[in-house]
DNA sequence: GTCAAATTTGAGCATACACTCTATTTTGGA
DNA sequence: TCCAAAATAGAGTGTATGCTCAAATTTGAC
């Protein structure tokens, strides 16, 4: 447990280096010489700090399904909360990537982490439903939700196909799908 | 190189279990122990067939990407494909899982297979385009082709959503991503 | 049934890996 | 400056891992 401010740095330096080798090379790139190599320390230091090498690995894990919770900015029109997600993706192009990742990968060895990301995205889609209610109020409870699920889902897409392509117009097919979800 | 019908029944075996493996468990989980047991083979039958553990990984990836690439016929309709896409994503699970595990995890150091999976997509939008095209053909080429993009990253984005949360109307947001889409 | 080729087994090898533990160095407060 | 707590380095340990290789068994054609 890190007490000292040089203790509490390294040990940020170590979860950003287990962050962006997950994000750089894969789960299977995760091994302690590649996170010390990256962190710049050596084994006892990472073990002065974290009990396993899984524990830093979760740490992180748990780090980016909680960033990509929503916040709690009860004014929001649902174009900010898009954009703000879509912003997320491109600029915590990291933690985005751990995310995505973690959302695919994620098996029934891992049941607690699963549920914990549906419940995040459960809670993004009653945020975005509520902020959709708000522009469109005519079309109701059920169709608001149902267009809600199709566009967060499709903005996960979105970020895996940018991810692949880089020339995938991620802002342009986001607009229209903000369109095609407000439309009247 | 597998000659008698033993040993071609043998290296399928292998290659069904390094698939199942990886849908089920991940790519950490890829140990030739694993492999080997899944199959019902020992370390010395493995590499009498292949090179490297490595080797059996790259097949399966191959195959996966090779199995999500678009067929050849000619005269489908937009909603035809769009429904093989989602009945492949539904029905040849660990198929699709490992396609899209490879599609989120792959990176600079993978370029070959990145390019590989962009090509396949590219691919199918043409293909779904050309199909939509022939339905609306007022809307334009580019405009079907933005469209097409949205959609088929939507679609991927679906397959995702209904991994994390079972519950997820793959068919209904299909239907209504394709509504949209084919919209006048 | 025979027999050469193919396949399989499994003991053993080298090494990468996660981790321990002790000596040394650094930190931070008085 | 002193000193106890915290942090760090790194040699060493045990084991899991990928793989080799020779003996044994099976396959398939004649």
């Amino acid at each position: 447990m890190a007490r000292y401010k040089v203790g509490l740095e390294t040990r940020e330096r170590i979860l950003e280096a287990t962050r962006t080798l997950l994000a750089d090379v894969g789960v299977e790139g995760i091994t302690l010489k590649a996170i010390t190599d990256r962190a710049g320390v050596r084994a006892g230091s990472f073990y002065n700090l974290f009990e396993t090498k899984e524990e830093a690995v979760l740490t992180v894990v748990r780090d980016a399904i909680t960033a990509m919770d929503p916040g709690d900015e009860a004014s929001d029109t649902l174009e900010d909360l898009v954009n703000a997600y879509v912003t997320f993706l491109t600029e915590q192009s990291s933690m985005a990537q751990v995310y995505l990742q973690i959302a695919v990968t994620t098996t029934s060895t891992n049941e607690p982490i699963r549920k914990r990301i549906a419940k995040g995205q459960q809670y993004r889609v009653e945020r975005f439903t509520s902020a959709l209610l708000r522009d469109v109020p005519h079309i109701g409870a059920a169709e608001a939700k149902a267009r809600i699920e199709s566009l967060i889902a499709a903005l996960n897409g979105f970020g895996i196909a940018r991810h692949i392509d880089r020339s995938f117009d991620l802002h342009g097919h986001t607009r229209r799908m903000l369109e095609l979800t407000t439309a009247p």
